[in-house]
RNA sequence: GGGCUAUUAGCUCAGUUGGUUAGAGCGCUUCCUUGACAUGGAAGAGGUCAGUAGUUCGAAUCUACUAUAGCCCACCA
C-alpha cells in the first residue's frame, strides 16, 4: 500500500547511491551507438548555482533520454582548477594565519592548495549528486589532476614545435605594491575625480615664439597620466578628422626630451574627445598598446615593478614614485612653457582588489598562441554543417569573435596551475630581453620546451654543446598556464588522450554539448580549435547554447543584491524533481530564463499529481482484487478483450501520440515542448480525463490494465525529467523488481502500426472522444450559464446526424455519468426544441431547464452572441467570396472555412429560435 | 561607437517552412470538502500580437523604418 504522501527526501536519499553503486550511470566501450557528453567542468571553488541547475538540468534530460532508448551513455563530470580563483581562496585562509603566499614558498604553497582541494573541493561534485545529474562518477576528472597534466604539457610542446606559441609583449594589469599581474576581474574601477592636463608638443620646425608664446605650431593634447609622457612614441588623431589632417606625416617634439615623435591616424581616436589628439604611450596603456602593434610603435617601458621610474623616464626622474613624478612632470612642463591648462575630469580608475593601489598598466612579455591559423579550420566546421549551434544564431557570433580572433595571451603569474614548461640556461648572457622582474632574462634561443626538466637538459646541451650541462643550470618559466588552456582540451583529455584508449577511441568526438552564452569564446570556441588540431575532428556534433537564469525582475542573479535562488534550498523545500521539471518546462533556449520561487511549486504539484494517480490506480486494483493487489498485465489484459470502448481506444492513441512527440521533441533539443508534452498527456489525458473515466468503466479489468500500460509508458517517458518520483512509483506500482532501474527501463516510441490495428485506433476514434469531451464540456458550461447545480441531475437531449447516431448512442451510458444526467435523449439534426443549447462537433447539446430560466437574462446573453457570430459570419463569407483565396489557398485551408462557415450559421439559427423563446 | 536579440493575456512565455475565431502555466472571478489528489476539480473573464508603412488573396509570422528594453564587445586618452 502506497503512504499517502511522497517522500521525496526519502526518494533521493534512496535512489541516487543505488543508482551510482550499481553502475547504472556508467557503459563501457561496446558494439552500440555511443552518446557522449562532457559536463562543462564547475570551478572546484564553485557552489551550485541556478545556473548550474540549469545546465545540467537540460544535459541529463539528453543523457537520460538517450541510455534509455539503448545507447551506449557516457556523461562525464569533473572540476576545473581555477587558477585564480583557488589561488584567492587558499592565499584568504593563509590571511587568517597572517601569512603570505611568499612565506610558504611555491612548494609548500602549491602543496597547500592541494590539500585544500582534497578537503574542500568535492563540495561541488557533492551537490551535483543532489541534482540527479546521471554523470559517470567512475570517470571524474579534474582540469589539473597527472592525466590532463600530461595533455596540457605535450599540447604546449607541439604548439611551440609547431611555432603557434610564442613569447611576446603584453600590457597586464600590475600592482605595484602587490608586485603581480592581476587579472581583470581583479581590478576594481572606481570614479575618481582627477585632472586633464593640456600639453603642447611642438611641431617639429616650429618656431621658439616670443614673450609667453613659447612655440608659434604646436598641437594640443590632453592627457589625465602626464608621467608616462616620456613613454610617448607617436600623437594620434582620427583618420576623419579633418582639422588635423594636415598634421598627418608630420613630426612633433616630446616636450622634456626633444625626442621627435609622428603624428599618425587611428580609428581609436575619439575626435570629441579632449582635443581630439591623443599622446600614445604603448608601454603603459591597453589601448595605445594596440594602436603602437598596429603603427609598429617602439615600446619604451618608463617604469619599473614597484612604481617608481627608471632610466627611460629620463635621468631627472630615474627612482621617483610615479605619482612624485607626476608632480615633478607637470611642473617642468609648466616652467618650459608646454603646460596650456588644466581641467578637472571625473573618470575611472583602477585600483588593486587587495591592497587598493593605483593599477599600473604594464609592458610585459607574455607567453601566446597563435589563433588565427587554429581558428580557419574551427570555422569551416561550422560552416560546413559539420557541427552545429542550437539555436542556429550562436554561429553568427561564433563566427564573428573566430574571425577577428586575438592571439591568445596564456601566461599567468600565479602559482596554482600548470606550470609552462619552458626552462631557461641560467647565467646565459643577457640579451636584454624585459619579462617581468622575477624571470630570467636570456635570449629566445636559449628556451627549451619540453613536457620534462630531462628533456630540456638534453636540448640544453645539444644546442651549446656543452656536456656538463645539468638540471641546475635550468631555471624552469616561473609563470602557470591560464586555466582555459587545460578546459579547451576537455573533451579529448578527460578520455585518455595523449594515451590512445578505449574511451577515447569510441566517445570521441561527443555528441552534444550544452553550455550557457557566456563562455562560447572562453572555451567552446577554444574547444573547437583543440579538438581539431590535437584529434583531427571536432571534439562535438552539436553546441546547445542556453539563457542565463535571471531573477523575477530580469536582473542578474547576485548574492549581494539578495535576489538569488539557492537550487540546495529549492531541492530542499520542493524536490529535485521539481526543480527539474520546472526549470525545464520554462526554460527557452533562445532567451534568459526567468525564475522566482513560485515557478518550482508547479514542478511540486506535478510530482503530487503522479503520486495521487498511482495511489488510485493501486486502490483501484486492490478493490478489483478483493484486497489483495491485481496486477494486470497491460498488454496480455486487453489484447484479449473482445472489443475497447472509445474512452479506452482514445487513451491508447493520445500515449501513441505522446511517446511519438516527445521523441521528435527531444531530437530537436525542445526541452521545454517536451515537458510540455508530457505534463499534457500526464495530466489532462491520463488523470483529468481517462481516470474519470476508469472510475465507472463497464469493463473495469480491461480499462486498468490499460491504465497500467499507459501509466507505465508515461513514467518512462518523464523519467528524463524527474528521475526520482519516476523511478520510486515504478517500483511501488510493480513495474520493477528489486535491484531493477527505471533508467534502463526502454524510451517509450508509442505502439505499432499492429497493434493499432489489432485496436482500432484511429485518428478518428480520437477525434470522436474529443467531441464528445466537447459536448460534455458544453453542457458543464450550460449548467454554469444556468446555474443549475453540479449536484442537481439533468434532462440532456443530443441533437446528431443520421450518420452518427448509432456511435453517439453507444456512449449515452458514460455521457450520462459525465453529465450527471437523469437522462440523455438522441434525436436526429435540425430538430428545433425550446432549450437552450450549444453546438459542438458532437452534435447539439439540449440542456432541459424545464421552465426554470431567467428569460430577461437569456435574452440578452443571446443578443451578445449572435452579433459576435454575425461578424465572423460576415468576414468569413467575404474571405469565401474571394477568388484568389479560394484559389491560391490550400485545400485544406478552404474546407475548414466552409466548414466552420456553416457550423457557425448553425448557431445563428439555433440561437434565433432561442431567441424566440425566450421573447 | 560596433554586434546581437527581444517587444504576443495582469505576470512568465509558446506559436516549427505566411493559412482554422492567436495558446499554455501562474494570477484573477464564480462554483465544488462525491474517499487518488484543495499541492485538487469544474466553468469563466482577459489580447486591435509595440507603432507605422510595405509585400501578399491572406501577416503575430516576411521587408523597411520608428519607439522601448536587454545582452555581448570596445570604453574614453
Amino acid at each position: 500500500m502506497m503512504d499517502k504522501h511522497y517522500d521525496a527526501k526519502a526518494s533521493e536519499a534512496k535512489w541516487y547511491p543505488f543508482w551510482e553503486n550499481n553502475g547504472c550511470f556508467h557503459d563501457e566501450p561496446d558494439g552500440r551507438t555511443p552518446y557522449s557528453v562532457v559536463i562543462p567542468p564547475p570551478n572546484v571553488t564553485g557552489i551550485l548555482h541556478m545556473g548550474h541547475a540549469l545546465n545540467q538540468t537540460i544535459q541529463d534530460i539528453l543523457v537520460r533520454w538517450r541510455r534509455m532508448q539503448g545507447r551506449n551513455t557516457l556523461w562525464l563530470p569533473g572540476t576545473d582548477h581555477a587558477g585564480i580563483a583557488t589561488q584567492n581562496v587558499v592565499e584568504k585562509a593563509l590571511k587568517k594565519e597572517g601569512k603570505r603566499r611568499q612565506d610558504l614558498g611555491r612548494e609548500a604553497f602549491v602543496e597547500r592548495v592541494w590539500e585544500w582541494k582534497r578537503q574542500y573541493g568535492g563540495t561541488i561534485v557533492h551537490q551535483q549528486r543532489m541534482l540527479g545529474n546521471s554523470t559517470d562518477w567512475r570517470r571524474e576528472r579534474f582540469t589539473f589532476d597527472d592525466g590532463c597534466n600530461r595533455a596540457v604539457l605535450k599540447v604546449f610542446k607541439q604548439l611551440f614545435d609547431e611555432g603557434l606559441v610564442y613569447k611576446g609583449n603584453y600590457i597586464v594589469n600590475w600592482c605595484p605594491r602587490c608586485g603581480t599581474a592581476l587579472a581583470n576581474d581583479e581590478v576594481e574601477h572606481e570614479p575618481n575625480h582627477g585632472h586633464f592636463w593640456y600639453i603642447r608638443y611642438p611641431v617639429v620646425g616650429s618656431a621658439r615664439g616670443q614673450s609667453g608664446e613659447p612655440y608659434k605650431d604646436y598641437v594640443m593634447v590632453a592627457t589625465t597620466r602626464p608621467e608616462t609622457l616620456p613613454g610617448d612614441t607617436a600623437v594620434a588623431v582620427n583618420p576623419k578628422d579633418e582639422r588635423y589632417a594636415h598634421l598627418l606625416g608630420k613630426t612633433v617634439v616630446l616636450p622634456l626630451t626633444g625626442r621627435e615623435i609622428p603624428v599618425i591616424a587611428d580609428d581609436y581616436v575619439d575626435r570629441e574627445f579632449g582635443t581630439g589628439i591623443v599622446k600614445i604611450t604603448p608601454a603603459h596603456d591597453p589601448n595605445d598598446f594596440l594602436v603602437g602593434k598596429r603603427h609598429n610603435l617602439a615600446e619604451i617601458n618608463i617604469m619599473n615593478g614597484d612604481g617608481t621610474m627608471n632610466e627611460l623616464a629620463g635621468a631627472k626622474y630615474a627612482g621617483m614614485d610615479r605619482f612624485k613624478c607626476r608632480e615633478a612632470i607637470v611642473a617642468d612642463l609648466e616652467a618650459g612653457g608646454f603646460l596650456d591648462h588644466i581641467e578637472d575630469l571625473d573618470n575611472q580608475v583602477g585600483h588593486c582588489y587587495r591592497c587598493h593601489e593605483v593599477v599600473e598598466s604594464r609592458l610585459s612579455k607574455q607567453w601566446f598562441v597563435k589563433m588565427k591559423p587554429l581558428a580557419e579550420p574551427a570555422i569551416a566546421a561550422v560552416k560546413s554543417g559539420e557541427v552545429k549551434f542550437v539555436p542556429d544564431r550562436w554561429s553568427k557570433i561564433y563566427y564573428n569573435w573566430m574571425e577577428n580572433i586575438q592571439d591568445w595571451c596564456i601566461s599567468r603569474q600565479l602559482w596554482w596551475g600548470h606550470r609552462i614548461p619552458a626552462y631557461y640556461l641560467k647565467n646565459a648572457d643577457s640579451a636584454g630581453g624585459v619579462r617581468g622582474d622575477r624571470s630570467p632574462s636570456v635570449p629566445e634561443d636559449l628556451v627549451f620546451v619540453a613536457e620534462t626538466a630531462e628533456e630540456a637538459l638534453a636540448q640544453a646541451k645539444a644546442k651549446t654543446g656543452n656536456d656538463a650541462l645539468t638540471l641546475a643550470d635550468l631555471e624552469q618559466d616561473p609563470d602557470v598556464l591560464d586555466t582555459w588552456f587545460s578546459s579547451w582540451l576537455w573533451p579529448f583529455e578527460t578520455l585518455g588522450w595523449p594515451e590512445k584508449t578505449k574511451d577515447l577511441d569510441y566517445y570521441y568526438p561527443t555528441a552534444d554539448l550544452v553550455t550557457a552564452q557566456d563562455i562560447i569564446f572562453f572555451w567552446v570556441a577554444r574547444m573547437m580549435m583543440a579538438g581539431i588540431h590535437f584529434m583531427g575532428r571536432p571534439p562535438f556534433k552539436n553546441i546547445v547554447i542556453h539563457g542565463i537564469v535571471r531573477a523575477a525582475d530580469g536582473s542578474k542573479m547576485s548574492k549581494s543584491k539578495g535576489n538569488s535562488l539557492d537550487p540546495l534550498e529549492l531541492i530542499n523545500q520542493y524536490s529535485a524533481d521539481a526543480l527539474r521539471f520546472s526549470i525545464a518546462l520554462i526554460t527557452s533556449l533562445d532567451c534568459d530564463t526567468k525564475v522566482n520561487k513560485e515557478k518550482f511549486e508547479i514542478g511540486r504539484n506535478f510530482t503530487t499529481k503522479i503520486w495521487n494517480a498511482a495511489r488510485f490506480m493501486e486502490m483501484q486494483e486492490q478493490a478489483l482484487g478483493n484486497g489483495e493487489p491485481a496486477r494486470f498485465d497491460g498488454r496480455t489484459a486487453f489484447d484479449q478483450a473482445q472489443s475497447l470502448s472509445a474512452d479506452d481506444r482514445h487513451i491508447l492513441v493520445a500515449c501513441d501520440r505522446a511517446c511519438r512527440k516527445v521523441n521528435e521533441i527531444l531530437e530537436n533539443y525542445r526541452i521545454q515542448d517536451g515537458a510540455l508534452a508530457v505534463y499534457d498527456f500526464f495530466w489532462t489525458q491520463i488523470c483529468d480525463w481517462y481516470v474519470e473515466y476508469v472510475k465507472d468503466s463497464p469493463n473495469k479489468s480491461v480499462s486498468l490494465a490499460i491504465l497500467r500500460d499507459v501509466f507505465w509508458k508515461a513514467l518512462r517517458l518523464l523519467h528524463p525529467y524527474m528521475p526520482f518520483v519516476t523511478e520510486e512509483v515504478a517500483h511501488q506500482l510493480g513495474y520493477l523488481k528489486d535491484g531493477e532501474t527505471i533508467m534502463r527501463a526502454e524510451y517509450p516510441t508509442g505502439y505499432t502500426d499492429e497493434e493499432k490495428a489489432k485496436w482500432g485506433l484511429t485518428d478518428g476514434l480520437y477525434d470522436f472522444v474529443e467531441a464528445k469531451r466537447e459536448a460534455i464540456t458544453a453542457l458543464r458550461a450550460l449548467r454554469a450559464e444556468y446555474k443549475v447545480a453540479p449536484s442537481t441531475f439533468v434532462k440532456v437531449t443530443l441533437a446528431v446526424d443520421a450518420d452518427h447516431e448509432k456511435s453517439v448512442a453507444s456512449e449515452i451510458p458514460s455521457l450520462k455519468r459525465a453529465m450527471r444526467a437523469e437522462s440523455v435523449e438522441i434525436v436526429e439534426a435540425g430538430r428545433d426544441l425550446p432549450m437552450p443549447s450549444k453546438i459542438t462537433k458532437f452534435g447539439t447539446v439540449y440542456l432541459s431547464l424545464e421552465g426554470l430560466v431567467d428569460k430577461a437574462a437569456e435574452s440578452k446573453r443571446i443578443a451578445g452572441e449572435l452579433a459576435k457570430l454575425a461578424g465572423f459570419i460576415k468576414a468569413s463569407e467575404a474571405k469565401l467570396a474571394n477568388a484568389n483565396f479560394v484559389a491560391h489557398a490550400p485545400q485544406a485551408v478552404v474546407d475548414e472555412a466552409k466548414r466552420k462557415l456553416a457550423e457557425n450559421k448553425d448557431k445563428v439559427a439555433q440561437l434565433e429560435k432561442l431567441a424566440k423563446l425566450f421573447a
